[in-house]
DNA sequence: GCCAAAGCAAGAGCACTGCTCTCGAAACAG
DNA sequence: CTGTTTCGAGAGCAGTGCTCTTGCTTTGGC
């Protein structure tokens, strides 16, 4: 399947990379809001109406941009994991690994982060095309919390009985394995997680946290603890 | 200072509220994006350029449409503080009093929400105007915790060296008389509720959380736990 | 190898945006 | 009453997303 087809099919697929690139560029350097198709057919040499060969609408050209995102998100996560656990480190240290690599990932693409973290834009529906990439951080800390409970887990408090039936739901749905309430307690883990860093990123810690490395990582710990990695 | 200064100077004020009105149920309809300066004139039976005489651009208009937002959410939040008080709630009760009204506030005033806490418009730095209003959310639980450490608190864990110089000067700055640890937590805290509703509004819970009202119950309640309220 | 079909870039154009400037009328202060 | 300030209206500029038509080029079936 990976026969050339051709100059013309070529051509689209180098095309559609130019596009994305100078858009991601774009996107990087000014924010969401002012990625304008006009501006990147200007930077590209060509006019505004031929972009739309390539994607349908501004909303098509975002969404590649989000899945895109979300990849490189996810890639950041899985690569920092992967050390940590090469250098046979702890599934707690692998957690605040992967939390140190979120971050540090969004601190260097804040407009990329506030893309899929941030509002979405109003009346813009995420395509199911986005659900896989998207999913590629949490499936990093379901793996390491996995790896822990097939050693020793730390005894998480029982969910309270009106959560019960929710979180074997959400087990057997994304999470086989794990008990239902540490299941539960990633879940909130990670949305606390994206709130931590979106508050340091959205300037709600202006004028209020100065050391923020070192209150993320305190903060990074504190949630390991609660999703039942022991320390040490 | 309440004298009426004559016709002129009431309609300006008849007017520049009559502006914020209808940009907020613009706003509340459609979102931050698609609130235009000329639609809200058009509405308003005024020509565009007119309104500039009341709003110097769209940002100033925005920025008015945050102060008012902070204040909404504001006063909710202190609002349920104040009932869960009357009728002698526990410190914890009263927390979760007021994470319960904040989401509530976020669901029923989604797009304002996103104003102030989703990602900020590119390039829109918040006036100094708005730090006051935004802080009384903040304070409410500063507030909460203060009465609970005058009884009984938990003890918090020590917190790590890294972090004490940093938890003295929060305190200090605007938390006078909270243990620092507990500073610390509180500002965690925040950011991790905002995460929540952020999570449970922006979409992320899509296919993930079902019964979304208990399951933050369950994470509001450990995050009372966090900043050392004790159960019962 | 030829020729219709499909893919493509370009241009003009529509409806919209934020914002600026000018001009005449109204309200104000002295 | 007079001069100044304040205001609304209109025209206009530069920009946006998106559509439609016009030709040119590549492609694939015959």
């Amino acid at each position: 399947m990976n026969t050339v087809r051709g100059a013309r099919e070529r051509a689209r697929i180098e095309v559609t990379a130019a596009i994305k690139d100078e858009a991601r560029r774009m996107l990087a350097a000014e924010g969401a809001a002012k990625l304008s198709l006009r501006a990147v057919a200007r930077e590209l040499g060509m006019v505004s109406s031929a972009l739309y060969r390539y994607f349908p609408s501004r909303d098509d050209l975002l969404t590649a941009l989000i899945i895109d995102a979300y990849d490189s998100v996810g890639a950041a996560a899985e690569e920092a994991d992967a050390h940590a656990r090469a250098a046979g480190a702890s599934p707690r240290a692998r957690w605040t690994a992967v939390c140190e690599a979120v971050r540090a990932w969004a601190l260097e693409h804040p407009h990329e982060y506030a893309l899929i973290y941030g509002s979405p834009v109003p009346g813009y529906i995420a395509p199911i095309d986005t659900v896989g990439p998207a999913s590629r951080v949490g499936n990093a800390f379901i793996g390491i919390l996995r790896a822990a409970y097939e050693g020793p887990g730390l005894a998480l408090p029982p969910l309270p009985p009106a959560l019960r039936a929710e979180a074997d739901r959400m087990t057997a749905d994304f999470a086989e394995g794990l008990p239902p309430a540490v299941t539960a307690a990633l879940v909130a883990a990670w949305a606390q997680l994206v709130g931590l860093v979106s508050a340091e990123l959205f300037g709600q810690f202006n004028r209020v946290v100065e050391d923020r490395a070192a209150f993320f990582a305190h903060a990074a710990d504190q949630l390991a603890h609660g999703v039942g990695l022991p320390a040490v």
